[in-house]
DNA sequence: GCGACAAATGAACCTCGGTTAATTACGGCG
DNA sequence: CGCCGTAATTAACCGAGGTTCATTTGTCGC
């Protein structure tokens, strides 16, 4: 939960998580979804030990394997294959990160619905409207007209 | 420039520089400013070897230090310090953009300016107010009007 | 002090997405 | 089959920010 002091690394096996903020309003945010093969930790959590910005919750049933990061951050003190697997990791999450920031101030509403059609279909088609339009950054009626203005 | 197949990491000596991304329409967005001390390079680029999606110039006249990431990311390979300093700024490099991310999501275009004014002021004071809206995602004309509204 | 150019502001109009509220599918389930 | 709760759609209105263009304010060189 948004808040706590977590500090897992979660990998998920099998199902569907996803992972929001709650903002002050009560308005949710959805920062990203997480399929099988997913490896999802808070950045802000583990590096400084703040409070984590937001909150996970499983979309379907879903097993997941939690590790605490400080002992993969240890381990990797002194394996150095580890410590390269984690690098792997981090830049791989550096890359998404940066695609998403670069969506986000320069595409539309409709241009990242249309991206997120084309390069997630499986997440799409596994979510709600509510969820979707979560994603993108805008109310489940916005979303929907998009889909109406795309579809004539 | 975006697109090149560059792969060096910089390293700020002294001086400003501003990361963008020019869109198809010919807007300039701004992904960051990277002052004394800052560490910049494309995950897209070191990662998979695809064309940087941003470019990079100066503000002022700027002192760098290039480091192919090759280099760095080989050293790691055998080095076990250096691949845990890889591993710390990667790690603080993720929770910016986490941060950048939930910004972007949740926060008005006003919301970002005070946000900016607060924790950036030395950088907002270096930059013109074009940078300025550029990096808050917004045209210059809107940053004034949300200056006016502020102001009274 | 003055001209020239860029930066910043201002005004008028438009569009997209938010807000509120009503309406229409779409399942389970008795 | 009809009932009920949820998800999705639609409509009407509003406001923030974009667009275009004009005006003002700085700033620099002379």
């Amino acid at each position: 939960m948004q808040g706590d002091h977590a500090s897992n690394v979660y990998f998920v096996k099998s199902g569907l998580l996803k992972a929001y903020y709650i903002r002050a309003d009560g308005k949710e945010h959805i920062k990203s979804f997480l399929a099988e093969g997913s490896i999802i930790g808070s950045m802000v959590a583990l590096v400084d030990g703040d409070p984590c910005t937001f909150s996970l919750v499983a979309s379907e049933a879903t097993l997941v394997v939690a590790l605490p990061y400080e002992v993969l951050a240890n381990a990797a003190q002194t394996d150095i294959s580890l410590a390269n697997a984690l690098i792997g990791f981090l830049s791989v999450y550096g890359k998404r990160k940066e695609q998403r920031e670069y969506q986000l101030l320069s595409l539309s509403a409709e241009d990242r619905y249309e991206l997120m059609m084309r390069d997630m279909p499986e997440i799409a088609g596994r979510i709600s409207q509510a969820d979707l339009a979560a994603y993108i950054g805008i109310t489940p009626q916005a979303l929907s007209r998009i889909k109406r203005r795309l579809s004539r």
